[in-house]
DNA sequence: CCAATGGTTCGGTGGCCGCCAAACCATGCC
DNA sequence: GGCATGGTTTGGCGGCCACCGAACCATTGG
């Protein structure tokens, strides 16, 4: 730290309103606490030793690090019988993370990862951090806006009043602030998908439903959304939405289609 | 980095997702780099010299900096006769620092930092990228909001019906898809306010007009804006923001009540 | 032409920090 | 009580990277 100089000058308000950032995104910038954290935007909280299983460090390392996450506010902890469970800690820390992913996902687009099963699950549905992403995100997401309930942009999204309707008869519990015009919708960029998903108030309030519904199960320590046969039949009827008839988890066909416009279009 | 294990594994997935992260991350997570961002978040372009002599490093140290961060597509260069100006590349990364700032404005907000006069003039008007913040940014944010003319909440922001007339006979050019109520209106965490203001195009619309107007000038070199005396009736007249009536650049009695209200409620 | 200014490249140095193993504490189960 | 399991603490090692000065290139101006 070069801060020898000594008098204060015009320029010390930038270093001093940088300083805070600069711990945070240093706590980011790290592999280990990086992944932990992409983890735990599965939206479930984990123990520390799976944390450190998926981060492939000692227990001993982990601990280290997440004691730092937790005393920087980016986790919280939660202690269950033996265990301590961490989670993010609030929806800050959440949309700082996807703001990251989303500048991270502009550059290099084109380094071809190799595609396992499990990969091919996350990118056709999976929950980022307590809404939906993935192709079925974005399907869902395709739906409100093709039928007028939802408008997204890039830099907000709004709820229509037709969208109101149709999401409260959904079950969705847009809160008793839905007569204020609260806005609960907001577009997050999907990483597979290079488009927009639906998060926010609604985009958890609309995981949930499916979830309830028995529509959508989740996969055990993982992020990865498995739909249902009762979910692919109700997935139709309520937003027109074809997942390809096929299996009920993860049809391979969809997956082809799905890459190949993906990737083949290399621009930014 | 420990990438020495054997065969792929299910969690491959949330190492590689974070991969890109992290570099981006570490990028901000350094205090030069923060400094040189956080500059040139007042949304003008910066020269090399300049943004070294600002983060206190020499110019080499800050050229090395410069060459990765453009790499990284974080930064875009110009070159201007002798002179290379760097600027923030594009909307989405100043959203990703604003993020960071967002949750790094929430730890430890006891810890009393000096203030100085300029320090003051940046919390009472300043540029944040491309939009107003601070004080002023916040008492518009608050006029149009009470006049019904806008709706903030924390996924959102909306311009109602009234307030794309009132925003339209105001100057601000809203597009041509202000009929397909597109929106452009965002709430952004103030850090010195702790409150909302209106970024996103809305934003920048409102910005321009009071700079064309010559209600604002910004200072040269940095993110501070003064509100000129036109600028002050102006203001009033339109949003009904009445800045103390005092002078035009920064009455302190307003600062006393601005800072008192902030920093004494140290709950996050 | 030379001088001045803005910027980059190159070597070498220093410090911070992530890593692990081993020891240690705490909780829960038999 | 005693074993097992989950987490944290400690000490020591190693590597990455930010830093600088000096030399070097490029542009502009006299």
């Amino acid at each position: 730290m070069p801060v020898a100089a000594p008098g204060p000058s015009r320029y010390d308000f930038a270093m001093v309103a940088a300083a805070n950032m600069v711990e945070v995104a240093a706590l980011v910038g790290d592999t280990a606490r990086a992944t932990m954290l992409a983890a735990l935007m599965g939206g479930q909280a984990l123990t520390a030793s799976e944390l450190a299983s998926r981060a492939r460090i000692s227990r001993s390392t982990a601990s280290g690090h997440l004691g730092k996450l937790v005393g920087a506010r980016l986790l919280d902890v939660t202690q269950k019988r033996r265990n301590r469970y961490y989670r993010i800690a609030s929806p800050l820390v959440a949309r700082m993370l996807e703001g990251i992913k989303a500048v991270a996902a502009i550059e290099v687009p084109q380094r071809h990862q190799p595609r396992s099963a499990t990969d091919d699950r996350l990118r056709f549905a999976r929950t980022c951090y307590d809404h939906l992403a993935g192709h079925l995100g974005v399907a869902i997401a395709d739906a409100l806006v093709a039928g007028g309930h939802v408008v997204l942009a890039d830099d907000g999204g709004e709820v229509t009043a037709a969208g109101l309707n149709f999401l409260s008869a959904f079950g969705a519990e847009l809160g008793p602030k839905s007569g204020s015009r609260r806005i609960f919708c907001r577009p997050c960029l999907d990483w597979s998908e290079r488009r927009y998903h639906i998060a926010g108030h609604v985009g958890a309030e609309i995981n949930r439903c499916c979830l309830e519904r028995g529509w959508l199960r989740r996969d055990r320590d993982s992020r990865i959304v498995r739909v249902t046969p009762a979910g692919q039949i109700g997935l139709r009827k309520t937003f027109g939405i074809d997942l390809g008839g096929g299996r009920a988890s993860a049809p391979s066909r969809e997956h082809g289609v799905m890459n190949g416009r993906l990737w083949t279009s290399s621009g930014e």
